[in-house]
RNA sequence: GGGCGUGUGCCUGAGCGGCCAAAAGGGACGGACUGUAAAUCCGUUGGCUUAUGCCUACGCAGGUUCGAAUCCUGCCGCGCCCA
């Protein structure tokens, strides 16, 4: 009996350390897993949600499974939606402060949130609280924020490397930004966190909650802090703002395909990051002797296409990826855009018009250079006379680049 | 409050009063080659119904000039130093 409970434990911090960068720290983690367990209590999983931002990526999936994995484990999850903190924006985000959120667009950014972290979360009632934190910070008065202001210090902040670098490369630090890792860390003291989750990015943050806590008395909450997913770019970490990321709401097809488009040297992080593939399974596959990396790669990209939409959808998508850029035919389905029949004079409208109407390029000089360059085909005829005019009664096929393509019809 | 600097296209960054839609690099896009990988090579990178043309752009507003990203004035932002 208590050889299975100590066993189960063994199992649970497994689970919960793979994949991790770092936790603050695992023997706590390890006890308050326990004595939660004598006390046959659910701990509290903090996450921190930023409403401007409502486009969830793979990276936040990197914290959102982990925490899966605590409500697997009958954690509950708490979810806090920053709309207060959102009015001052997160420092790390480097950018100017952001503008006010009105009541109405937190609502439906957070709505956006939950439709796509629901394909990850568990969203039963016992095992997912919803809060927002203008509950509590919007009732604070200047002195409430003077006492929180005073658990830290200026040094302190400014360690911060987001701050020291701003300042070094002569940014504006506002004083007000200095006050988002309080606000964040007074969270976690009013829902009483028993664990954080965040990414490296977020370890400042996050610590400050312990502090915090401590100060008021409670056991600091433990952190848990994910490695932060490189964008399919290779280089940098996938963000929204530098369109290197594979969105949780996007098409099947777009993900397979944003997936197959990453360097080589990048599989094995997401591999780690992005399935649930074991370490052994892993490690077969990254290893090129005994795996194509196209191969590889192509299993990737099929597991996280799955955890999204399933197996049948992702094996279609694949199908799709290999009929398309590999054997370089045209796709299966080919969407068709309508086209204002107004933009049709005599049958005729002129090529670069049609590009643009049918949004393959946002200018006529971008469709003009386009076609120039080689990228257009019509009708199944490459095209690179700019002025052509070209009939689409006959609902003919338009391909851009590679990727581009619909039958055109009018509306 | 004072002094000195600084503000350029997606980003970094160069720009003598005319030859600047603005060097160079990065990024992005397109093409070749591939495994929509990497590496490499080539091209494009403000807009305009089709242009030895027009319009918009070098923080903002004015001014000097035949002509300004380049000079002047004011304002705004940022930095550093002094108070």
């Amino acid at each position: 009996m208590i050889d299975s409970a100590l066993d189960n434990f063994a199992a649970a911090m497994h689970t919960l350390r793979t994949g991790v960068d770092h936790i603050y720290s695992e023997n706590e983690l390890q006890n308050r897993l326990m004595k939660a367990a004598k006390e046959g209590r659910q701990l509290r999983i903090k996450l921190g949600m930023d409403p401007t931002a409502p486009d969830l990526h793979l990276g936040h999936a990197v914290v959102l499974r982990k925490l899966r994995q605590f409500q697997d484990l009958g954690h509950r999850a708490v979810l806090i939606i920053g709309d207060f903190t959102a009015m001052i924006g997160d420092p790390t985000g480097k950018k100017k402060t952001r503008p006010v959120l009105s009541a109405q667009q937190v609502e439906e950014n957070a709505a956006t949130y939950f439709a796509q972290a629901g394909k990850i979360l568990d969203t039963s009632s016992l095992k997912l609280e919803i809060r927002r934190n203008s509950e509590w910070l919007s009732t604070m008065n200047f002195a409430d924020a003077l006492l929180l202001a005073q658990q830290m210090t200026v040094a302190r902040m400014l360690e911060r490397d987001t701050f020291s670098e701003r300042h070094k490369a002569g940014e504006a630090i506002y004083i007000h930004e200095f006050m988002y890792p309080l606000m964040q860390g007074w969270d976690s003291v009013m829902i009483k966190a028993d664990v954080e989750l965040g990414g490296t990015d977020q370890t400042f943050n996050n610590l400050v909650g312990r502090d915090l806590q401590a100060g008021q008395g409670q056991e600091p909450q433990i952190v848990v802090i994910m490695p932060i997913l490189c964008g399919t770019d290779g280089v940098q970490k996938m963000g929204k703002s530098l369109g290197n990321y594979v969105g949780i709401a996007e098409e099947p097809r777009e993900q397979f395909g944003k997936v197959m488009s990453i360097p080589d040297s990048l599989m094995k992080q997401w591999f780690e990051l992005c399935t649930p593939l074991s370490p052994a399974e892993i490690a077969k596959l990254t290893d090129g002797a005994q795996t194509h990396p196209r191969q590889a790669k192509e299993e990737l990209a099929l597991c996280i296409v799955r955890q999204f939409y399933g197996d049948a959808e992702a094996k279609a998508a694949a199908d799709d990826f290999r009929r398309r850029f590999t054997e370089g035919q045209l796709p299966q389905e080919i969407a068709t855009q309508e086209i204002d029949s107004q933009l049709v004079k005599d049958g005729h409208i002129g090529l670069l018009a049609l590009i643009k109407a049918v949004g393959f390029a946002p200018s006529t000089s971008e469709a003009r250079r386009l076609v120039e360059s080689g990228a257009v085909s019509f009708g199944g005829n490459k095209i690179s006379d700019p002025k052509i005019q070209v009939s689409i009664s006959d609902a003919p096929i338009l391909q851009v680049g590679k990727r581009r393509v619909c039958k055109v019809t009018t509306r």
